[in-house]
DNA sequence: GTTTAAAATTTAAACGTTTAAATCTATATA
DNA sequence: TATATAGATTTAAACGTTTAAATTTTAAAC
């Protein structure tokens, strides 16, 4: 890589002290220097084709101007959307983004913060993962600024930008139960997350016969979902009283189980009522039109940008807790 | 933000010099300070949660360690993929991942390396947009390191990472016609990046009947995909001689235009055979199995990272020109 | 008890910026 | 003409590292 010009080579070529480039370039309003000279400095700046050093910026300014988003897996177009807004977002505030994929996991994700915190980032954008909560205690404490997204830990005070699970699940099952669903059964993650656990909560809620709850909700792992879902829907579908409808927690859940739907020839919605909680391109190519719960993904992301960015620029304690509203897009899926 | 223990703060508690405690935690070797002191400087260290700063390391050694990445859109899947390989990929080598969008658009791009350039990112991965040539050429004649990646210029001696497109179609095409087809449309981007021209070029050899191949051949804008692809299929299907297979060239071409299908209740394959350049998890929830190119994408880009980590450790003017295999995954869609 | 060599540690400069403070240079004022 | 004042420019320190070179300390050799 080629020696990239710095003030001193412009300074040189003008016969000025590096101080006054300085001020020349980095100064919008012509501070102090002479026209004469000033005029100079910036004609020689872009004949050198100059660009300013950020790393020597950041090191004296103490901002690097980059912000550290930590997903689950950036390759999920859940957060691969996300990511794509917080991009844009993040540009017009003038910050780049770093971003790094947890998988889900609490070391990995307490690696990333390290390695982004060494990178010296002004603050971060997390969808934090299960038992991480002593990192975003410990980011708290050394007063880094972040945000979380999608999900959040109820008993830690933080910013965090989110939906009401709860209530989105509540109605989603609802609407099983209104087109006359009597035994709904739910694929959840085998997770204490809370955004999770509020999503079981609403559908508990909104199932009123107390019966056989407990087989009827199936909680998958994360890492062997492939396993796991056709064991639960399995599951579900045998025994005496086989539920009549589905909900599934994540796309990710609803993708795959509908694809063992396939395998198995169980027929949506004839079989079988389907709701799923997010959407995914893939739901367009299903037989049957799909119940989803909507997201606004491109709020929630530019939210967190904004919220961060604030945060960063001037600090305080007070946190912002956001929540954004659902849409249940009702098809054919679920009647 | 806290401010951030330095190596001054330990040298301060510890009582000696910067430099010594420099020594101590930047060697892996015990580098000429004696063992009570380096101790002493790691326990302090520890106890104090040093944790280097990498912005002064990078302004001193010139490296930042991050290199830049610049796909199209990071929320299309097959952006968002390369992204995750090369994120672990890049990590494994000790780099951090900066990431940009540049919507096919050779301004975005431009502006995103001028941008991440600043950064003092050490090299790019770059999927290069139309009409880039001569950014790539000033990349070159900065010597900043960078491998092109799914796309490429031939006529610019540059590292890439890619596939062999033509031949590629031209196995997909000859399918088709070994299964029996005679007018075999595509759908195409219109652009003269190469990776397309290829494909194009990879379906005509396959073509053998000369005529209407102009007709046959339909070529969308990137940026209107949604009502181009609707008409180039009207306009494929109709007249006199309709085609009896179309040959989508990407999968964001092959799920819009199957979406098409199914609004119109063209049938796959009864109506018409396809096959699609590419995957997409959609396809997995089409009603009939799709046929079609597979790309190596995990290994494009392991190669990518490890071409360019290699080519910022050791810079040389030989390029390396990486063409990987792909696979014609045959389904009943073609038939 | 010197001398000498080796080992341990420190000094100082550098990376490319910013910016307060100091200095120098005009010009206006008396 | 001397002086104050504003304007223009430079000096120097700082951000947190690394590292060559200089210095100091320790220990061995005589």
């Amino acid at each position: 890589m080629q020696k990239r010009v710095s003030l001193k080579d412009i300074a040189k070529k003008a016969g000025v002290s590096i101080a006054t480039v300085s001020y020349v370039l980095s100064k919008q309003k012509n501070s102090g220097v002479s026209e004469e000279v000033s005029d100079k400095i910036r004609k020689i700046a872009k004949e050198l084709n100059y660009r300013p050093n950020q790393i020597a910026k950041s090191l004296q300014s103490g901002k690097s101007h980059t912000i550290g988003l930590i997903v689950a897996d950036i390759s999920n177009p859940f957060f691969a959307q996300i990511a794509r807004i917080v991009e844009d977002e993040a540009k017009k505030n003038g910050y780049t983004v770093i971003f790094g994929s947890s998988d889900e996991k609490a070391s990995k994700s307490g690696d990333l913060i390290k390695f982004l915190l060494n990178r010296q980032v002004d603050g971060f954008i997390i969808a934090p993962s299960e038992a991480s909560e002593n990192q975003l205690q410990q980011l708290k404490e050394q007063k880094v600024p972040f945000v979380l997204i999608d999900r959040y830990f109820p008993e830690i005070e933080t910013n965090f930008v989110a939906i009401d699970n709860q209530k989105a699940a509540f109605e989603a099952v609802s609407r099983l139960k209104a087109n006359g669903k009597e035994r709904i059964g739910m694929i959840a993650y085998d997770t204490k997350l809370h955004h999770m656990k509020e999503r079981v909560k609403g559908y508990r809620d909104a199932l009123t016969s107390e019966k056989y709850q407990d087989q009827l909700l199936q909680e998958v792992e994360f890492s062997k979902i492939k396993e796991d879902v056709p064991k639960a829907i399995d599951k579900l579908l045998s025994g005496e009283y086989p539920v009549d409808a589905i909900f599934f927690a994540t796309n990710t859940l609803g993708v795959t189980g509908l694809k063992y739907f396939n395998e198995q020839n169980i027929n949506v919605p004839d079989d079988i009522a389907v709701i799923v909680f997010d959407e995914s391109e893939a739901f367009d190519f299903f037989y049957c039109p799909l119940t989803f719960v909507q997201q606004p993904l491109s709020d929630l992301a530019k939210k967190a940008v904004n919220v961060l960015a604030e945060q960063i620029n001037k600090p305080t304690d007070k946190v912002s807790k956001i929540y954004l509203n659902t849409k249940l897009v009702i098809k054919k899926s679920c009647s």
